[in-house]
DNA sequence: TGCGGAATATTACTTACGTCA
DNA sequence: ATTGACGTAAGTAATATTCCG
């Protein structure tokens, strides 16, 4: 993306991106095909794990992956659950046969026999019982097949399991296939549904940074804006001051000097003398044209994301 | 070495469900 | 009791990558 903006007297404005590589830590895979977002992806980068709280952007609240009212909610459903204890299976726990067969894989795709045949079939009421043992975590479940309803019910995660797989996601937001499987033993869940916990969690990571990077962007492009417009404003008023009469009359000694950041050359004074004989009294303006900063050379592109000030440095310290 | 197909992994999008106000 | 918003688990299609013959 890249905004630009040129006069002759060699003002621009431009917004560019970095190259983007919107690495997202894939740890174990050399999948990147889908995130080529033409934006400032890495500068922009944020990390949104859990323990980092975004409170330079967001006022101070601590962001927490966990569903903001659900620790109570949890409590509560865990105390339902315990009810329901000893009537039957644990609709989570991965029936020994699938188990031993996505071990013995290796594979839970979500494409592939395994998970398609675990569809609807496992449509169960989530009723368990959490019982704390260790890093265990040891749950009753009682399966809907029994009712012959098809209907898919919706699984809740305990608030145990779900910080596990925060922490694990923090560590690595993808799996190889061990360690799905073993986290999903440790949680008593199917591997299946430990890949899909972590590809909504990727989905929402991602969301957020979305959020984020539009957010910032949005500011950029205000403060782009302004400047543009105060650049226009005083392009004008040069104009105008080139094309007076009174112009060199009044011009009156420059009280700075301009100097080009990159190879330091004083612009802004050359003297009429020097200049021969190019056209009508040649002037304060003549730099303009002389300096190389006047074809682009030296001019240093204005890029947002290079300022030592971007807000977004301090959401994401790179150690 | 290049090619095609199968297997696998991941993403984007969507649906369905549970919870809460 | 109902309803709409919201969060999220799970399904599906598309696509990229890897491996193997």
């Amino acid at each position: 993306m890249m905004v630009q903006e040129r006069d002759e007297l060699g003002l621009s404005l431009s917004l560019s991106f970095p190259g983007s590589s919107h690495e997202q830590n894939k740890s174990n895979t050399t999948n990147n095909k889908h995130n080529q977002m033409p934006h400032a992806s890495t500068p922009l980068e944020l990390n949104l794990m859990p323990s980092q709280p975004l409170n330079l952007l967001h006022n101070n609240t601590t962001t927490t992956w966990t569903h903001p009212a659900s620790h109570d909610r949890k409590m509560e459903a865990c105390r339902v659950d315990r009810r329901s204890l000893l009537t039957g299976i644990d609709v989570n726990r991965i029936p020994a046969m699938t188990v031993d067969m996505e071990e013995e894989t290796g594979v839970s795709s979500p494409n592939s026999t395994i998970s398609s045949l675990s569809g609807n079939k496992r449509s169960l009421v989530n009723e368990r019982s959490e019982l704390a043992n260790g890093d265990e975590i040891l749950e009753c479940s009682r399966s809907d097949d029994e009712d012959g309803d098809n209907s898919r019910k919706k699984l809740r995660l305990t608030k145990d399991q779900s910080a596990i797989l925060e922490e694990s996601f923090k560590e690595h937001n993808t799996l190889n296939p061990k360690q799905k499987i073993a986290l999903a033993k440790r949680l008593g869940l199917r591997p299946r549904q430990v890949e899909v916990w972590f590809q909504n969690r990727r989905a929402r990571t991602k969301l957020k940074q979305t959020e984020v990077d539009c957010e910032f962007l949005k500011r950029c492009c205000q403060t782009l804006t302004e400047e543009n417009r105060k650049l226009q404003k005083e392009v004008q008023e040069l104009r105008a001051l080139k094309s007076s009469p009174q112009f060199y009359m009044q011009m009156t000694p420059p009280t700075t000097l301009t100097m080009c950041p990159s190879c330091e050359r004083v612009g802004g004074l050359q003297s009429a003398t020097t200049t021969s004989s190019a056209g009508p009294s040649i002037t304060q303006a003549e730099p303009l044209r002389s300096h190389p900063m006047n074809s682009n050379h030296h001019r240093l592109p204005f890029n947002p994301w290079a300022s030592p000030q971007r807000p977004l440095d301090a959401l994401h310290p790179r150690s």
